[in-house]
DNA sequence: TGATAGCTTGCAAGCGGTCGGAAAAATCGT
DNA sequence: ACGATTTTTCCGACCGCTTGCAAGCTATCA
């Protein structure tokens, strides 16, 4: 029962499209068009008025379900990730990516995996039953991904990952640069033993990060020395312990470059029982760099 | 052209519930019965176990968007935030979130506000229309939260704040003895002179953790000094600022609560900068503890 | 044998929108 | 004033699934 007479802005329970047509008096279609401003059949300027505010006083919002059912279009994108908590700019890409959808009136839908494969192919199954009309893979770390074949007829973007398939764009950081840039920024301040507390698995961001490593130092006449490599997990825990194994050594480094901020942390915590300080006795550069690191 | 006939399972562009019914040689009503193992109307074993392997060798996926327009339940639940990126434990939740409901057959849709209140009805306008079968409020800092207008119809659960509405139950940490216990770290630990690197808002979590803080004092005779409850925003800079003003008073504070793991960050620095070791001339103790800090 | 009952299965009606094609109304040309 | 044309509006079908109700079939019983 839309009691709409009275006149007020009511709540009803649920107010369809036909709901608003019989209340100003015209069709369905003449609704549908009137408020998605349809190009191919103009409405004339006073039914749209009408309609318009026929709708705004009925409450009337519609429904995406039905509009996707019948358009097949669900305005969702699912967002599939491995882990969601670690990194700060894991964060921002979530954000980001749902920021810009959200401009382009779509939604987000959020799948953490955890990283295993059956997770992955449950969740892409379930973006296939929900028929998003496209999905963003998202590792929090640099790597491989694999796609999932309930999804691989849909549009794919990859972010912070290569896709084996060519199909699908993929956008990446340039770790190479990015490891060359943090260590240039140690070498041009003078800086000529620089440890690097690296990350032990064999990942892409390993790599570009230790190439851009090597480049710097060699740009500036320094030698590669292995001994100033130490792996670890990039955790806390192993950024403390590679940072305790530098400092052992007998030319210790005077700067340390971190795989990441969570490995920088672990440096703080072993430079600091060193006791030594952090910007006057030995410089830290991490990579993720948090703003707060970056000064 | 569904060519199941070549026994492989293909990849077809679409394989609708008539598909599998003609395939199987029977009505889509008993197919929908067989999968969904319907209570009311049983369906021989026979039956079911053919219609499952035909729908199994068509690579069937029901659609969630036509099973949501009939059943009217979408298995969605909006996930309404402010700020994704900031605080570890934001991800936690968003994680945990995801989790119970997956476990549930059910798809988290993440909408993220900024913090503006306008984006926050923006967003519950389009969970509206996206009909999600609940909603998740839960903004990063413990704080009052405003509920859109266009939701407040359905089930909403309130996490790390509070509703005006006893109707949607609510779940927060209980900052008063968060803050107390960590104050309480430090007394026990023999200190006396305790900082307070504070959040200047006014919110739950900063009355809550301030009473934490003066109850522990209480508790071990020491007198509450307002000039060790330094004030600020709770980033890095906040951090930063706050301790240096502690470490300027001229009985200087041997242990420093710090709000937030960033303000804590900023605390971390600024003992540095003084040429002071965390730990061995000043403890700090932060909040949300990040595993790390913890020890 | 016909009526009663139990078990399987299918018909048809939506859910709430969109859209092609066509009717109705208004405008125009002569 | 009447057909041609353009503008405005609407009919009806459909998207893919679920579900109340009823029909078909077989087994049971008087």
């Amino acid at each position: 029962m839309t009691d709409a007479s009275e006149g007020g802005r009511l709540t009803h329970a649920k107010v369809s499209i036909r709901d608003v047509a019989a209340e100003a008096g015209v069709s369905p279609t003449t609704v549908s068009h009137a408020l998605n401003e349809v190009g191919t059949a103009r409405i004339s300027e006073q039914t749209r008025q009408r309609v318009r505010e026929t709708a705004d006083r009925l409450g009337y919002r519609a429904s995406r379900v039905a509009r996707a059912l019948r358009t097949q279009r669900t305005q969702l994108v699912g967002f599939l990730t491995d882990h969601v908590a670690s990194s700060p700019n894991a964060g921002a890409m979530i954000v980001g990516a749902q920021q810009v959808l959200s401009a382009r009136d779509m939604t987000l839908l959020l799948l953490n995996s955890g990283g295993t494969a059956e997770e992955e192919d449950r969740h892409g199954e379930t973006l296939a039953q929900q028929q998003v009309d496209g999905v963003l893979i998202a590792p929090m770390f640099h790597r491989q991904v694999r796609i999932p074949s309930s999804i691989s007829h849909l549009p794919i973007v990859v972010a912070n990952g290569e896709s084996g398939e060519p199909r699908c764009p993929s956008v990446a950081p340039d770790e190479e640069l990015g490891g060359y840039t943090a260590v240039k920024l140690l070498t041009d301040a003078g800086h000529r033993r620089i440890g690097f507390a690296q990350h032990c698995d064999d990942l892409p961001a390993t790599h570009g990060r230790l190439a851009g490593y090597r480049r710097a130092l060699a740009e500036a006449g320094i030698e590669f020395n292995p001994d100033y490599v130490a792996l670890n997990e990039t955790d806390v825990l192993g950024g403390y312990e590679s940072t305790h194994r530098l400092l052992n050594l007998a030319k210790p480094p005077t700067a340390v470059f971190c795989f990441n901020d969570r490995t920088a942390m672990g440096a703080y915590r072993a430079i600091g029982e060193r006791g030594l300080t952090v910007t006057r006795d030995i410089s830290v550069v991490g990579f993720d760099n948090h703003p707060s690191i970056a000064d």
